[in-house]
DNA sequence: CTGTTAGCGCATTCAG
DNA sequence: CTGAATGCGCTAACAG
């Protein structure tokens, strides 16, 4: 390894001068300048960013610690956003992954500030995390999908209240009345966020509210096939269902599949988060797409401006939802009931598929095209 | 940030010994390391990682380098597995996303360096990926998923030949004849092995190889869109194709459904990586599907017995991958020509869905369970 | 067993 | 404008 005396003595000047003509900060007379450089390109001179940082006190780094890698293209696309914000802005960025951890979350915050990394961004596992150790450390912190009580950081969030709600309104609207809902982990803001928006459109419509339809999951697959087969197992079936994120959805298909229901004669679905693989499922899955791309990039936004020395009151972005219409949550057909399966309707409804919002393309496209 | 030498002040004690009880190497008096750990808690004192890093020449972080973070389930199962292990054995793991771009990837390669990381586990983008940078700083290093000429370095690879192989040998046996195959980059060895395998077995079958059926895409999904549609708009239509990862196959499926065509009476397609959507897929959908978790598992295992001083020459290990057969690549119907479209054979076969191997549960079961 | 001392590689005072 | 000297926080020699 070349260190920076090592530079110095072959451009016959000192470290000092070698560290303000790599830095740039100061004057250097041009001609040793020149040296310095040539002796960089000569020996492949790579400061050691581990001295550097141990000097400045603040290495120029980032980390994004998300609570679950697992989300599928949901999660993928909000690293892609923070991570070409951080390009942009010339911060190389690590990703950790808490895997739903509070503990693992933890190690991995104190391992941000052992690096001394500039800033932090991340999606809170619970309302237990903690953030003051960061904040002391002097580390900007900024939110992403998941708020924390207390306001204490820049959040970014989707507007989960307004995208569940638009979707239980929708499904009402198409005739549903027994609409169940399948959501996460308590502790997480998504799932109560969204449970709140399913109330709140049973409320707005007038639907009865019926406890026995609302099931608390894990986000995961299997927590979501369980929670489903159970739903089906009920006395009073439901019609339609909300299922809060793509993991369950796959996991609550899986299971209308199982109990050989159609969908959506025998219960409508809508989920949460867009896949590719929507429109192509045997009847085409309606979903509630989340700007998740725009959702990175933004907390990548908001991390800079601190990091530029913006020091102002916390701020929440809120990023729309978009509902994507398609065949699973089709009108109810009239000669259907709610109860017995109503094996009498044959014939499977078209697949069309409709986008709700012409919006949803261009931002589908800049997530999916990239760069 | 509370120093060493703040707990050493409050023991009573020098920084000598608090280092050497924090690091518990040496023997201490018993009552001075009590001393010294009550001073540690008193003040909340976490040792500063990069000054020790500094000091050690050495950092106890590993770093994994993923060409594309958006190959959804197969990407996060990887990641699992390498975490586990990391994880296991004590140490931190950063992730960084070279998303198939050779600069990027060299950056984070630099900054893995710079970071002075203890070991570095690689999915090369290309051939020209250089490890010599890593090697002569002393880093270890473990190739995931993708080859490097010269075997310079412990590697995991799914068994890609057989895997590609046994697809399109279980499509000729079901009577497909004009099988076309859709790969990725020739700079990547799953690519190229992939297409190795689709070449071998229909040299084994001797079944004329047709150049036109061949499509290089990108590993995205709008190119397998794009390939699959130039596939579709051929004189000579394939009456199967094979397509080498999951995010190419969701194109394709568009494509073909876009064209109005059904699967598998007009197009058989048997797709590269599982994924929980492809039983529910309005075909049932064919997949050959990789050891995602076990590939980063056994990655960390090398990598571990690298740091644990084994220096013996590069190792390589191959895992087995699993055909699962379902309804997309069912034998092909006798009055099904292989090109026209065939639109007299109506309804869709059963969306049987069959393992091919008792294994694949298991593995299946494990990447999804967790932990 | 323990303390003193010396650097890891770098950026930044402070003199010149 | 430049160089010598200092120290970021920590661990490893080396004496005691």
């Amino acid at each position: 390894m070349t260190t920076i005396s090592e530079v110095a003595e072959r451009a016959g000047v000192s470290t000092a001068t070698v560290s303000r003509v790599l830095n740039g900060n100061e004057r250097v007379d041009p001609e040793l300048a020149a040296r310095v450089r040539r002796a960089v390109q000569d020996l492949n001179y790579r400061p050691n960013r581990v001295a550097r940082s141990l000097r400045l006190r603040h290495n120029g780094v980032w980390a994004l610690v998300i609570s679950d890698i697992r989300t599928g293209p949901f999660f993928a696309d909000v690293v892609r956003g923070v991570e070409d914000g951080a390009y942009e802005a010339g911060y190389p960025m690590f990703l950790c992954n808490a895997d739903e951890d509070p503990a693992k979350e933890e190690a991995y915050l104190q391992l941000a500030i052992a690096e001394n990394v500039a800033g932090v961004i991340l999606t809170p596992s619970g309302p237990r995390t903690d953030l003051t150790p960061l904040i002391d450390a002097g580390i900007s912190v900024v939110l992403a999908d998941r708020k924390l009580p207390g306001q204490v950081a820049d959040t970014v969030v989707a507007d989960n209240v307004t995208g569940a709600g638009d979707a239980v309104a929708h499904l009402i609207a198409n005739g549903y009345r027994r609409v169940a809902c399948i959501t996460g982990p308590t502790a997480t803001t998504t799932a109560t966020e969204r449970l709140q928006g399913y109330l709140g459109a049973l409320a707005v419509s007038g639907v009865a509210r019926d406890e026995t339809l609302v099931r608390m999951a894990d986000f995961r697959e299997e927590g979501g096939a369980r929670a489903m087969a159970e739903l089906l197992g009920l006395q009073a079936r439901p019609d339609a269902v909300l299922v809060t994120n793509n993991r369950m959805t796959a996991g609550a298909l899986r299971a209308i599949d199982e109990a050989k229901l159609r969908i959506p004669q025998d219960i409508a679905v809508i989920g949460f988060d867009e896949i590719s693989w929507a429109p192509l499922l045997r009847t085409a899955l309606s979903t509630v797409s989340q700007p998740a791309y725009d959702l990175g990039h933004e907390s990548a936004r908001l991390l800079l401006s601190r990091l530029s020395g913006y020091s102002g009151s916390p701020r929440t972005v809120v990023l729309p939802t978009t509902l994507n219409v398609r065949a699973s949550s089709a009108a109810k057909s009239r000669s259907a009931h709610p109860r017995g399966g109503s094996k009498a309707v044959a014939g499977a409804l078209p697949a069309l598929a409709v986008s709700a919002s012409t919006k949803s393309r261009a931002r589908a496209a800049r997530a999916a095209g990239g760069r």
